[in-house]
RNA sequence: GGGCGAAUGGCUCAGCGGGAGAGCACUUGCUUUACACGCAAGGGGUCGCAGGUUCAAAUCCUGCUUCGCCCA
């Protein structure tokens, strides 16, 4: 074996075996259940150490329980990621000088699908060198054919039970993207920017009557898709809102003009009324009169509508009902005409007048200028505001009116409140639920077409002929799970399927069930769903694990998962995000290459507490690739000494017996409840942590000393081999989950193993030993650390022996005073109750034993006096605040017993120490 | 504005009612044949602030401060 541990081969070797022998497909010999379906990746990314993290922790739980013997499938698999995808070969082809436009659709798609064969297996690679262990036969694609089948099956269930519908409605909309978002795809960031204060004159002698408002069929083509159907097209041209002879007089106002405020000024000119609060004095006499708006000269009503706020600005606000969702909501309510100034390129449009064919926000500036200089602006207030920005490109977005498809989710959100209330689906931490209840029970509907080409096209077909009165009756939309060749209605073959995609969350809402099958009634469904855990990232508990719980209830019947593991976000040392731009990355695949796989899982693993982010470094990682090397060499040191074992050839079996064997077998058996106790309550930190400290200082620094000594002694030869191979494979398979490839690589070198370590049988406690036992082990260990706290104080080498009276009638001292001798490095020791204690001696007081080191050399006087003197005042503080308990007459009666009792323990061990140490000075000074 | 979380040694965190702990970093000594990716010993903290409950508070309660995140 190599003196350090090199992982690089030994991780390439274990997996392309584990890969090839199988081991990833669940046993179907096994009958108890445990799946994971995997947050699908962006099928064109690559591996971030966010990833890194959560699949390790999947890992871990998937190895933890094939190893206790369930028939265990974590599902792989990617996802297509519309937006973000899109957006990626979008700029590859622009470096080529072609534009997506110039392109096509199709030729656009086909270039995404080479895009995709190309990159797409990149991250399944990566996930692989991260040891994960999912079942690769059954990978899965968002946009494969079962899933889009699932998918449209799912559409067309919703559409049918009239829980998707579609609709005019003001959404969010990316001018960049060129596509409409769902609210919670949009990022809201504090900027700094103006409130605008524009005066509107008001007419004198006239105000429109409500009834003024009329349909225009034949308006403006608003949105992408309405190219299609715009004849169902609520918009409303210019020329079709005043109609003079629907005006009437009214009397003179006093006041010449009203002044709202606003801090998108640009939107003005699509304005169509002004509301104010039908409770506000101050405008009282103002409601039903007429204003002319400026540039725009176009008369529009003052309106009363509670949804104004007081507060704001001057009380009174500007409606323009084309680009603001609340002013929609109010134009609805008044019907005011809707008037679009600005199209979906973010550019001003020909109702715009003479801003026609300016950006939005050069358009702002313009116009500014010319309201100050045509008197129209009263003031120009500073103004801190939030605004929405595109998750995926950050792009300010605009409220945009359009047709849109929406879900409605007050229905679908119902019984998924309460599958969590009920605690069949439980969030870990449990303070995640609070976030959800919080969402879901203030939940909008979702809109979910994206005017974008890569997706699952809506299952939506547009009949171009409506030849029949069934035909027109349905306004000629055929919504159909198989695509149709005629027209289900009036029989016409000219139909025109719906050109806008679903969302990517949509199909990623079905994950749990549409990769295991669905709608197909499979095995793997009956057996794996609903799933065991979803472990993710808090940040898309809105977009991803309550659309699946919806999904899954609605469809399923059942919750998809019946826990949900929410782990932090990953930062690095400085407490910040990792982002390419700040240049903080830690790449998990290079970090692998220089480390190994498994000191990066471990680090994950011991970082990853319960509601905490996880910061990482560097030295983390390098810190825990000492604990490979640690471990490694334990198992090198135990291959070595097994030369002359019976083990080699067949199993056998020894009792633990002396002190020490006790001792590390009952303690083992600690750490195996310890670990299963922390893994039930996925507390991968605490559970890496015991693993840590029993491995390192517990058991090298203390048993494999012991066994040394044991190894060399004839009648314990035998049993302390066997107890050390027993114990080393017990520590490796409680590693396993953590850190596959180095306690693969161990357990293969061990006597009597076969198969592969991950199918081994999860450990369970195979020793206790009685309190006393511990008592004595504490007890000896304490000599010794005594003995080493005098030799390092007074700088003695390892290579001087000391010479040591031990002041104790201790039979346990006695039987195993060959521990003392060799981790003390003694050449003498005399253990004697009546022990007179010689001149030249150092002194310690180790659990109420007095130790006397001989030294028979010179002694630094002096240090031995700081040493001394220091532990005196040490002693005589704890003594004191003993004391002060011990004569608090309250502290006796109401304290228990117990505590009672320790304190006078430690005042009487404490006045010994204090004794000998008072003699030590009166010998010395 | 509402909600959540955090505040413990230089750094990262555990502890969550009975003597302040770990890892990393730091200091000192050491080729003790498994390991210098090591061994041994050690220094370093009024547990954010102010009240309260209790015989006893880092730990429970209240308020405040600072920081982070989410939602409007």
């Amino acid at each position: 074996m190599e003196k350090a541990y090199e992982p690089k081969d030994i991780e390439r070797k274990w997996y392309v075996s584990w890969e090839n022998e199988g081991y990833f497909a669940p046993d179907n010999k096994k009958d108890k259940p445990y799946s994971i379906v995997i947050p699908p990746p962006n099928v064109t990314g690559s591996l971030h150490i966010g990833h890194a993290l959560n699949n390790t922790i999947q890992d871990i739980l998937i190895r933890w329980h094939r190893m206790q013997g369930y028939s265990v499938l974590w599902v792989p698999g990617t996802d297509h990621a519309g937006i973000a995808t899109q957006n990626v070969v979008e700029k590859a082809i622009l470096k080529e000088g072609i534009a997506r436009e110039s392109l096509g659709r199709d030729a656009f798609v086909e270039r995404i699908l080479q895009w995709k064969e190309e990159y797409g297996g990149r991250i399944i690679e990566q996930l692989k060198r991260l040891g994960c262990s999912c079942d690769w036969s059954r990978l899965r694609f968002t946009m494969d054919e079962g899933l889009s089948r699932a998918v449209r099956e799912v559409f067309v269930r919703l559409y049918k039970e009239g829980l998707i519908y579609q609709g005019d409605y003001i959404i969010n909309w990316c001018p960049r993207c060129k596509t409409a978002l769902s609210d919670i795809e949009v990022d809201y960031k504090e900027e700094k920017g103006y409130l605008y204060y524009l005066k509107y004159p008001i007419k004198k002698s006239t105000v429109h009557s409500p009834q003024s408002i009329v349909h225009s069929p034949q308006s403006i083509v608003h949105s992408p898709q309405s190219t299609v159907h715009g004849q169902q097209s609520i918009v409303h041209s210019q020329q079709s809102i005043v109609k003079e002879s629907d005006s009437i007089d009214y009397r003179l106002s006093t006041i010449d003009y009203i002044v709202v405020a606003t801090t998108r000024p640009e939107t003005m000119l699509g304005d169509t009324a002004v509301a104010v609060n039908p409770k506000d004095t101050r405008y009282k006499e103002l409601i039903g009169k007429t204003v002319l708006l400026p540039i725009q000269n176009r008369e529009i009503p003052i309106i009363a509508d509670g949804f104004v706020n007081l507060e704001f600005g001057t009380g009174a606000v500007k409606v323009t009902p084309a680009h603001d969702g609340a002013d929609f909501e109010c134009g609805r309510r008044h019907n005011l005409p809707i008037i679009k100034v600005i199209n979906e390129s973010g550019i001003m449009n020909e109702e715009s007048g003479h801003y026609a064919g300016l950006d939005r926000f050069a358009c702002r500036k313009k116009l500014v200028e010319e309201l100050k200089d045509t008197g129209f602006m009263e003031k120009i207030e500073d103004y801190t505001y939030q605004i929405s920005h595109c998750y995926r490109c950050h792009t300010v977005t605009e409220p945009f009116l359009s047709k849109q498809w929406f879900v409605s989710m007050e229905p679908l959100a119902e019984p998924a409140i309460e599958a969590v209330r009920s605690g069949r689906c439980q969030f870990v931490p449990k303070s995640w639920e609070k976030t959800y209840f919080e969402w879901m029970e203030n939940i909008k509907d979702w809109c979910i077409s994206r005017q974008i080409w890569w997706g699952h096209r809506i299952p939506v077909w547009y009949c171009q002929k409506m030849q029949d009165a069934r035909c027109k009756m349905q306004n000629g939309v055929i919504v159909s799970i198989e695509t149709p060749n005629t027209c289900p209605y009036c029989g016409s073959s000219e139909l025109i399927q719906d050109e806008d995609v679903l969302d990517t969350w949509f199909s990623s809402a079905l994950w749990p069930f549409s990769t295991l099958g669905w709608p197909e009634e499979t095995a793997d469904l009956a057996r794996f769903y609903p799933t065991s855990v979803l472990s993710t990232g808090f940040d898309i508990i809105f977009f991803w694990v309550a659309r699946m719980i919806m999904m899954g209830l609605k469809f399923m019947g059942d919750v998809p998962f019946k826990k949900v593991y929410i782990h932090g976000l990953i930062r690095d040392a400085e407490g910040a995000k990792m982002s390419k731009s700040s240049g903080n990355i830690i790449d998990p695949i290079d970090v692998i290459e220089r480390y190994g796989c498994d000191s990066l899982r471990f680090t994950l693993a011991i970082l990853s507490g319960l509601g905490r982010d996880v910061i990482i470094s560097e030295e983390r990682i390098e810190g825990y690739r000492h604990f490979m090397n640690k471990l490694w060499n334990l198992g090198r040191f135990i291959l070595m000494n097994l030369e002359d074992s019976d083990s080699k050839h067949q199993p056998f079996e020894y009792e633990p017996k002396t002190l020490g064997q006790r001792w590390i077998a009952a303690e083992l058996s600690k750490l195996v409840e310890e670990v299963n106790h922390y893994l039930e309550e996925f507390s991968f930190n605490l559970a890496t942590d015991r693993l840590y400290e029993f491995t390192w200082h517990k058991y090298c620094d203390w048993y494999l000393e012991i066994a040394k000594l044991e190894l060399a002694d004839q009648e314990e030869r035998r049993r302390t081999q066997y107890l050390l191979v027993k114990s080393l494979d017990i520590i490796l398979r409680l590693l396993h989950p953590f850190i596959p490839f180095i306690t693969e690589e161990l357990w293969q070198k061990l006597p009597n193993n076969y198969g592969s370590i991950q199918t081994a049988d999860w450990p369970q406690p195979f020793f206790s030993c009685d309190s006393e036992d511990y008592k004595e082990m504490e007890l000896i260990q304490s000599v010794i650390t005594a003995i080493r706290g005098i030799r390092s104080n007074l700088k003695i080498p390892p290579k001087n022996k000391l010479e040591v009276i031990v002041k104790s009638d201790s039979a346990i001292l006695k039987k195993y005073v060959e521990y003392i001798i060799a981790l003390a490095g003694l050449s003498q020791i005399i253990i004697d109750p009546e022990a007179i204690r010689p001149s030249q001696v150092a002194v310690s007081v180790a659990s109420g034993i007095e130790v006397y080191v001989l030294l028979s050399g010179v002694i630094d006087i002096e240090e031995e006096k700081r040493r001394l003197s220091k532990r005196l005042s040490e002693v005589e503080e704890s003594l004191e605040k003993a004391r002060k308990k011990l004569q608090n007459p309250d502290f006796i009666q109401k304290a228990p017993d117990k505590e009672i009792e320790k304190e006078k323990n430690k005042e009487e061990k404490l006045l010994l120490e204090k004794k000998k140490i008072l003699e030590a000075f009166d010998m010395y000074f």
